[in-house]
DNA sequence: AGGTGAGGCTAATAAGATTAGCTTTTGGCT
DNA sequence: AGCCAAAAGCTAATCTTATTAGCCTCACCT
């Protein structure tokens, strides 16, 4: 039963090179093209392991958002908190800064159903930044806007920086610890 | 010294035409050809008007940014603290949500140099929200931070909301007025 | 009348995505 | 040892879009 493939290539693999080459040149800029030869084959040889570009695109947002969870997931292990809160958002913002592409490729996109590995991925995610709430006393009927209030945070710091969006002054590191400074205050205010 | 030009097409109807239609079918599905139809002429057309696709996304973003500008400032207007950050709040999120299209040209946009329209409008928009943050008495210091969290706040949760990213349970509206409530109480905790 | 330039148009070129259909490799089976 | 079915490649062809080249025409100015 085993399916092992003639060369090293499978449908992992493409992804994975896919992720890859559009966090080095921009999600724009990864075409079935560029990728074939990033990976040693001719463009339609793709379409043996990818539907194509959008089937592409929603594959490296899945492993994208699952590689998120797996950082943000570790990155709080031992943590409670506020350290959990911090140690959470850098690895997020850190992951966004250093995977720009395929995280790009998570955005605007909708799962099309509660099994679409994207959906599981977010719900992996999406639990990882649950937990880190849960060292804060939050009523529960605050829960979800806490948390959404906390996702909008990390992911508009996240892809405002990986678009080079603040110009200014002020040193962007600094902005961001002070940022988690001030999520962390208030969401000890909400308690209970 | 009037350029009457034939029909009544000139750069600026091309631009908005534009932003309209990416409002309407998403900027990804902004084509030089549907937007010729759009404007009643062919393709080629266009060109007389705008430099080609990327030149146009630059200008629907510099629109935008003053469009969104001029929201804000407005909405903000006789008002200040908490008032005037909870009208600049809902006015951004609403033109957001109202002109996702345009909107989502502005992001990765990267002005070219100080005189870039597109760096003109940013600070529009930048200077109208450094106005709400006056109403708070915030250290010097902390102004920069302060005004980028605020804007990954409320850029966050417009574009999250925009491709649809929060699905679970609670009542989005509701969590946006929690997240303005928090950022307000955050704010005046953060005084001198 | 005549000329000029903006604004249109058609036709041609180029890049990308995708599909069709043929070929080769390979693992499993006799 | 040798066959064969399917997976994984490849070439060639098609389609969609963006963009450029070069021509046409009308509005306006003299």
């Amino acid at each position: 039963m085993s399916l092992v493939p003639r060369a090293g290539l499978n449908q992992a693999a493409v992804v994975a090179a896919g992720a890859a080459l559009a966090d080095e040149v921009g999600l724009a800029g990864l075409t079935m093209g560029s990728l074939a030869e990033r990976v040693g084959v001719r463009t339609p040889s793709l379409y043996k392991h990818v539907g194509g570009q959008d089937d592409l695109n929603r594959r490296i947002a899945a492993l994208a958002l699952n590689q998120a969870a797996d950082a943000v997931g570790s990155a709080v292990q031992g943590y409670a908190g506020r350290d959990a809160l911090a140690a959470a958002a850098r690895a997020f913002r850190a992951f966004v800064l250093e995977h720009p592409g395929r995280y790009a490729a998570t955005i605007g996109m909708e799962p099309s159903g509660p099994d679409d590995p994207l959906a599981t991925a977010g719900r992996r995610l999406h639990d990882v930044f649950t937990a880190v709430l849960r060292g804060y006393e939050i009523a529960e009927s605050d829960v979800d806007h806490a948390l959404r209030m906390l996702r909008s945070l990390c992911h508009g710091f996240a892809t405002l920086q990986a678009g080079n969006a603040f110009q200014w002054s002020a040193d962007i590191d600094e902005s961001f610890e002070w940022l988690i400074a001030f999520a962390d205050q208030g969401l000890r205010a909400v308690r209970r």
